[in-house]
DNA sequence: CCGCATCCTTTAGGATACTG
DNA sequence: CAGTATCCTAAAGGATGCGG
């Protein structure tokens, strides 16, 4: 169906607007998804530089969310065929939108997350 | 700190909008919290009727994830002293502007998540 | 009716070691 | 450098039964 939708049958959020009802990945809420939207928020980035923003992940995590993200359509990834080997990750267009939408929220957390 | 930040230690995830860093509850991320929003969209629910429109839900996980959303500020809990025993949850002034920002998310998904 | 107690299953995520 | 391959743990979530 969408591009969103991953071929290992990820988990989906219904989500009702209006009379729309629509599907949202749940890998939003996955623990590094976030992370990366933000590493990769200034361009194109390699494999080692995305991790170094991202201290306490483990590569093998961190493989896991991008080739997550890769399927969902949020960040392209680009081997270069060289040695030592080579790998770019770039967010996507619906990557940055993403992203914005992600802006959207720290602005309502700002507003509501009042100290009590 | 926040009022959003429950006392059991829950999971924040960290965000940055520009210079600045917050933090999100994680919990919006739990599998039903997105339903219960709806469900209360229209006003007060009792228990029954908030579950009536969450298939699949079982009495224990919604009771865990009301008493979280009860603790994050976002719902309201009713208890009248009647019997058969009648509970009502509403949401927070701040339950509605997270529904609100569902709704971008959902305005997101639907320009984004076009057929492929 | 509402929801707690108990037990159980699944899975995300982490630790560690190894490879082209 | 950019990953696999294993193994492991913690925690979310589900099934079922009881209780005020």
């Amino acid at each position: 169906m969408s591009g969103f939708r991953n071929d290992t049958g990820g988990e989906l959020v219904e989500c009702r607007h209006g009379d729309q009802q629509v599907e949202l990945p749940y890998r939003v809420g996955d623990k590094w998804t976030a992370h990366v939207l933000r590493a990769l928020q200034h361009g194109r980035r390699r494999f080692t530089e995305v991790r170094a923003e991202m201290p306490g992940v483990t590569a093998k995590v961190l493989t896991e969310t991008l080739r997550a993200m890769e399927r969902d359509g949020t960040v392209t990834r680009t081997e270069y065929d060289e040695n030592p080997p080579r790998v770019e990750y770039e967010l996507t267009g619906q990557g940055h939108k993403l992203l914005g939408l992600l802006d959207l929220c720290c602005d309502w957390a700002r507003e509501n997350l009042v100290e009590t």
